[in-house]
DNA sequence: TCAAAAGTGTTTCTGCTACACCCATGC
DNA sequence: GCATGGGTGTAGCAGAAACACTTTTGA
């Protein structure tokens, strides 16, 4: 079967930055090239994008066959079209990240595409195939400059989380070290954490209490102009 | 001449909303359709991607060839992928947005594929076609956004410029009014404009001083951790 | 001398920053 | 009883917001 068009056209691909956090840091997650170009090689999940599929639908399909993940915050963040991106010819390909509460997901596993995939904490992701070392760069500014308006870390968090996890988040993001007290001041001032009057377990000293992030409330404070600043 | 494909690709195009400042507010271009589908119907100037072209500079040739504008600030804003958004078939566009001084350029003039370039008020802006009235949503939102935390707003103003106008530009793009003590505090006070030491002529009463935005002080005092905020 | 816009300081308030100790728990 | 992270308040400071009058100029 083959497809024939008046004019040449670009390939169109979706790729995807995967974010998750562990108490060692940001982690994100990395499929291992199972054909060519860069067969073997370290690289963004994605793929060519269908001809009746959203562009969005497009990144979370490529998620979900390559990673097995699913229903995870996912946001376009740049389109990427050099010409010489692809040795196979011209692609294009609109970038997204997502993120998500790594204990949610079994490990992921590749797929045919995909020989393997794998969480790289982010300083000591391998060489990237393509160009998706730019492409994993814009998103960590992107995350960088979004986390501090937008209520987005919570996304990377379990539902229920201590407000030490939450700073901790906040600081691996940043990349810089946050006052404890100010800290916790800021978030409760803001109401929008749901006090769960539990504790976390399995601790070999004080447990600390569990929160919920109150996104109606959130959405509700935000309507009457609060503005959400870290 | 044809292209042939083994997988079906979408069409490729840029559409950019390009953005003037006069005293009376905020403006855009558009062009009227002269080819169809929406033949007649105005829309953003925009076309589709060359094979050996990146995005942004097919962004800037439609520009040139639908209303010679050229050399302006241009910043890639969303890529738009939806299914039925082009009667056609499937077309996706990476869309833009651009500010001009419009005091730079002679009216802009239709080509071929655009009947007539006219500009808008944003408060008079007619139908649109395909789905340009939610890309052009889309600019002014990022646009609001950007002025506040980017020197971006210079880029609508001529080279000299008086802080009156300035100001009138924010507010016309924030939609809010600013008092002028403060303003004009806070912009001395980020020491990145240049007292021209000249007037500007042709007024009936006081004249205004004219400044100039200094980038390279800006870069200079951004290196140094400055932040602009308005 | 009037009309129109340019230009200028001070006070108040709010929100950010800096900073150190006791508490609860499991071992 | 000790090691470990959990949890708390206050004072000082900087930047934002509110606010009204004088100056310059041309007609």
């Amino acid at each position: 079967m083959s497809f024939t068009y008046e004019y040449p056209r670009p390939a169109l691909t979706t790729d995807c930055v995967v974010f998750a956090w562990t108490p060692g840091g940001l982690e994100i997650l990395l499929v291992q090239r199972g054909i060519a170009p860069y067969e073997g090689s370290w690289a963004l999940p994605g793929g060519f994008v269908g001809m009746d599929e959203e562009l969005e639908a497009s990144a979370r399909r490529e998620l979900q066959e390559e990673t097995g993940l699913t229903d995870m915050y996912l946001e376009q963040l740049f389109t990427f079209g050099g010409i010489e991106r692809d040795p196979r010819g011209r692609v294009v390909t609109v970038a997204y990240y997502a993120l998500i509460d790594k204990g949610r997901f079994a490990p992921p596993k590749g797929d045919t595409d995909a020989r393997d995939a794998r969480w790289f904490s982010l300083d000591s992701v391998p060489e990237l195939a393509f160009d998706h070392a730019k492409i994993l760069e814009y998103a960590i500014e992107r995350l960088r400059a979004k986390v501090r308006y937008a209520p987005v870390g919570f996304e990377l968090l379990p539902e229920k989380f201590a407000l030490s996890e939450l700073q901790q988040l906040y600081e691996n993001v940043l990349g810089e070290e946050l006052d404890k007290r100010n800290f916790r001041k800021k978030l409760m001032g803001l109401d929008i954490l749901l006090d769960l009057n539990e504790r976390k377990q399995e601790a070999p000293f004080r447990s600390a209490k569990l929160y919920r992030f109150d996104e109606s409330k959130y959405r509700a404070l935000a309507e009457k102009g609060m503005n959400f600043r870290i």
